[in-house]
DNA sequence: CATATTAATGACGGTTCGTCAATTTTATAT
DNA sequence: ATATAAAATTGACGAACCGTCATTAATATG
């Protein structure tokens, strides 16, 4: 018999709360800035106790990844009952992405860390875990598509198949959007706006590209109702960081 | 007078010689693999020598970038001249910059790290340079869209300027490598197939998004000719390599 | 040949990461 | 209630690394 039992629900709560200061230090000072010193020192925790749940540094950006593509995975999963057409889907997808991006970008950049070296220092778990997330959310992806080739409103041919279409919107993003992030050294409201604006005109160039149908409705109102009604609670959030789009 | 004279010369001879151990190091150990000890222990120099034309890790990083950037320079200027139609040209050009990527991924995995807080150690000098050369890299691609619109063969609209073109086209390379490079941890000669059949694809959705009339010339002749032709030394560089496409 | 100036060196201080022997805590048995 | 054993916690420490700077070596000039 165990002399101390381990509580299963305690250790989940220290986990966040380690996330949580994390993403706080590195929200002021960067992902650079972030030192298990630093962090340890406001935990009431010592540095072993946090070497317990994370095997590295790296294991802690790559569970703050992980925890915010799961907040990812709960955006894109209210796109799916909506009842407009797929490509009005794929484009909500887009903005859900954008206003992901844009709560928290330096998010983002673990992401694209995470694509790099930096994970190869994270737990072999929570590599795992980010594997299984990043499939969840393709085949979000993946039903909207398959809406679509059910409506006739996206036509597969034998160079195009919904791996393609899908990947092809996501690498669109991803470029968008990791490539404005940086550009921009400060990350005013101007970017919110721009951000917004040249999703939007990209995600509607490949799928023009694609072929895939558009919608009767006018683009402009479909996108003020993603930010009136479907995304209005992120968007009130964002309003209150000083982020307008 | 000065006792010593300053070789102008032996100095960027030296600071090539240093960008070359670096690399050698990167390539088989990772960007994160890069020490400065490891770095000077096989140079000949000192520590401070080094230090002395890099002002820190982080520069000779950028350092590298930057080289990389003008050999891709180079490539993109190889386009220009072509006698062939402004979509097929773009297309080139992301030929060529894929081309760039599979000649040494490690160098695009710098791009990502430049775009990120790693930069911001480097050198204001190096910084600048960087911006220099990117700005080249834009102007390329900004005078063959302009010979798109001069021929009508690209139309401009109220929401579809130059900027937007280009940037929309250099978004969807940047993603599609970016996303395709680090999904596949092995580099074998797999990689370089997919990452070929995928840009070539995505490029060829964005282009038909934007409208960009394509040539008669069928597609497949087309790439052939790049491979046979204008990037045949590249090409065999990276056949040595055991890389093929 | 003496000297002044610049180049080169590598030992060292300052950080940071991750470990592990020692300590504290806690569940169970008596 | 108390002893005990297993597990959890701690923080001092070794190792690795970055970047500096006092010291040493090299070289042009008078």
């Amino acid at each position: 018999m165990s002399p101390r039992h381990i509580n299963e629900a305690a250790l989940q709560a220290r986990e966040d709360e380690i996330l949580d200061q994390a993403l706080a230090i590195i929200s002021t000072q960067g992902a650079v800035g972030l030192t298990m010193d630093k962090l340890v020192s406001q935990l009431n925790y010592s540095k072993g106790t946090v070497y317990k749940q994370f095997s590295s540094k790296e294991d802690v950006l790559a569970g703050l990844c992980n925890r915010n593509m799961r907040s990812v995975l709960a955006l894109f999963r209210r796109v799916v009952p909506l009842a407009i057409r797929s490509r009005d889907k794929a484009m909500a997808i887009s903005f859900a992405y954008m206003l992901s991006v844009l709560r928290s970008p330096q998010h983002f950049m673990l992401v694209m860390n995470a694509k790099t070296e930096l994970f190869e220092k994270a737990s072999e778990q929570r590599r795992q875990e980010h594997g299984q997330i990043d499939k969840q959310l393709f085949n979000i992806m993946l039903g909207i598509i398959e809406e679509g080739i059910a409506s006739k409103e996206l036509l597969l041919s034998d160079d195009l198949d919904m791996q393609r279409i899908s990947f092809a919107l996501y690498a669109m993003s991803f470029g968008t959007i990791g490539l404005l992030l940086n550009g921009e050294k400060d990350c005013s409201n101007i970017t919110g706006l721009m951000l917004a604006d040249r999703v939007i005109h990209n995600a509607n160039i490949v799928m023009d590209g694609l072929g895939w149908s558009p919608s009767g409705q006018d683009q402009a109102g479909l996108i003020q109702w993603f930010k009136s009604d479907v995304f209005r609670v992120e968007i009130n959030q964002l309003e209150a960081q000083g982020i307008c789009l």
